[in-house]
DNA sequence: TAGAGTAATGCAAGCGCTTACATCTCATGA
DNA sequence: TCATGAGATGTAAGCGCTTGCATTACTCTA
């Protein structure tokens, strides 16, 4: 009885035997109140904690669910990444975070990695990785659910990238532009940075614009990056640049301030993501606002369903928004 | 051997015993080249992965560090903890994170969950906590390393928050500025957020000015609590603002130019952190730039170490140091 | 009052791995 | 030739917990 207290010293002290103690932490309603309480009192004296990598062992459950983001670096995952911790500490499972830095080869270690360390279940961004991956984790027994985007034959709980970033254009047209650049993450195994070009795509269509016409630069996710394709576009000469998302629509609204051009007089400006930075530069970026918070909280809800096998099985589509700030305005007269 | 392969499948499919197989695996010098390569082989052919639950339990390591931050949404927690994560897989560790929100019985919680957890050690945000917790700690036999802050005494990777902002606010007495208000993270279990008021009050009694006179506004980490304590010192006409950290500042920032109040000319505004915000609000953030990624590294393979009690002993302050933005200018004339 | 049924608890076999110790093999030197 | 010892491998006892099944203690019914 030195060192940590284990199981069996509980159990010695309140007379009963370790499965009763067991029982009494998890599943009181098997144990009588008189010793459950009897029981639990022993485990506050002692200060006992239960040795996870046991229960583990002998459950076959972790209590532990893994989650692989590209970066947490950027806000939009960070934001999320937190709600989705919070939730999960609520419902006494912990987090374990691996990042893969937009890398499949690293994801798919990682992937290995957590599903080694016994994680019950997996958070995943996007659909696009290798059909291997998802085979392995079927093998392994191991649930995942995909974030940050929609599809609704798996389980994932997003949004639909095509769609808000096809209002946004939608809107963007309607004011009149037609000479325009977009500025976008790699779209190479990135189903999200793809799905929002193509939402540009589907309502460009409607205004008889055909996507061989639409210059799009991809670049990766960095302010600088977002500066320099700005300058290229500006010197084409268009009335307005789409970005992937905010930190290259900030990259390029930086370089347009340094360079005294006027937004949106002169240029438009449009983000995704809607992070607090685009509330916070000059002047605010008009964005589409995904809901990160409320994302992240649902998928830890929902993964733990998944690990429990009570999952719904309905994928959820969460609304985004367009957000009105001063970056988007009719073009200017040629 | 249906379902996962384990240690037995692949000792008994290459001939040997289970306790070969795991020396091939944690201690290949004490396998005769012929046995090892054999063994590699069967467990590249069953595809074998160990179990992490049963080897934790086993042998009482998890090669699993914890961290416990504030908040990732703090993009400096969150490039800091990425730095962390990076490293700490390269070594083949993984991260479990936990968040406090700020709060200490949160924080004393999340310590025990992540110790129940098993993880090798723990990286901490400060230095403020319950010393209870450093005892547990030390009777759990569980290191923990001190991050964000400075102090020879305990291990503690960092920076000096106090002597950073000392210099900060020694620029700006020395441009002139005499009425100013300071706008901090509430200072009560942070030490941090104090180490940088202090700081303007070191630097400040070396011009006169008694701590008294300095008015400080404590608000929680949010831009709109930046911009609301703003106002009040822009009423009461200061001529500079310190703010704690650059969201604060940013929040400042935002306000003063909706209000149409020039800066640095009017009022001056100073950050803290150089996190990627600072580069992109209007004007530029004068802020104090803090080695975040490097600081981030260097904590993983200070707990790596820790745990495995090879750690030098050695705290170590990384330095910092003044970025010149543009938000940092004279006095205006009274 | 005996027998059946049910709720509470105990027993003990693992879960998959590590590791102290025992055993075996074989080259070495006297 | 044989004791010696070093190196390679095997044996088996845990690590702390969960859980199927057995046992015990009661309550109820006829």
């Amino acid at each position: 009885m030195t060192g940590t207290p284990t199981l069996e010293d509980v159990a010695h002290r309140a007379g009963v035997s370790t499965a009763t103690v067991s029982r009494c932490l998890n599943a009181p309603e098997k144990v009588v109140r008189e010793t459950r309480e009897r029981v639990l009192r022993v485990v506050q004296e002692l200060g006992y904690a239960p040795n996870f990598s046991a229960r583990a062992l002998a459950a076959r459950k972790t209590q532990t669910i893994g989650a692989i983001i590209p970066t947490m670096e950027n806000a939009i995952f960070a934001q999320g990444l937190q709600a989705f911790q919070e939730r999960l500490g609520q419902k006494g499972f912990m987090l374990l975070v691996a990042s893969s830095s937009y890398d499949s080869d690293i994801e798919a270690e990682q992937v290995r990695a957590l599903v080694a360390r016994g994680a019950d279940g997996l958070l995943l961004i996007g659909h696009d990785r290798d059909p291997a991956i998802y085979r392995f984790l079927k093998t392994q027994n191991v649930p995942a659910l995909v974030t940050w985007a929609y599809r609704p034959d798996v389980p994932s709980i997003g949004f639909d990238n095509r769609a808000a970033m096809r209002v946004l254009a939608q809107r963007a047209f309607e004011l009149g532009h037609r000479k325009f650049g977009v500025i976008s993450a790699p779209v190479a195994e990135n189903d999200r940075a793809r799905a929002r070009v193509d939402g540009i795509f589907d309502a460009a269509s409607g205004f008889g614009l055909s996507n061989s016409d639409i210059p799009v630069i991809e670049t990766s996710y960095d302010t600088a990056n977002g500066a320099s394709a700005f300058d290229r576009f500006y010197d084409q000469g268009v009335t307005l640049v789409f970005c992937g998302n905010d930190v290259l629509a900030a990259g390029a609204l930086r370089r347009a301030n340094e360079r005294g051009i006027q937004v949106p007089q002169e240029i438009s400006i449009t983000g995704f993501d809607d992070i607090e930075l685009a509330n916070l530069v000059t002047p605010r970026l008009t964005t589409v606002h995904v809901p990160h918070r409320e994302m992240g909280a649902a998928a830890a809800d929902a993964l733990i369903a998944l690990s429990e096998g009570t999952w719904t099985g309905k994928s959820v589509c969460l609304p985004t928004r367009i957000v009105d700030g001063l970056t988007l305005g009719v073009p200017r007269p040629t």
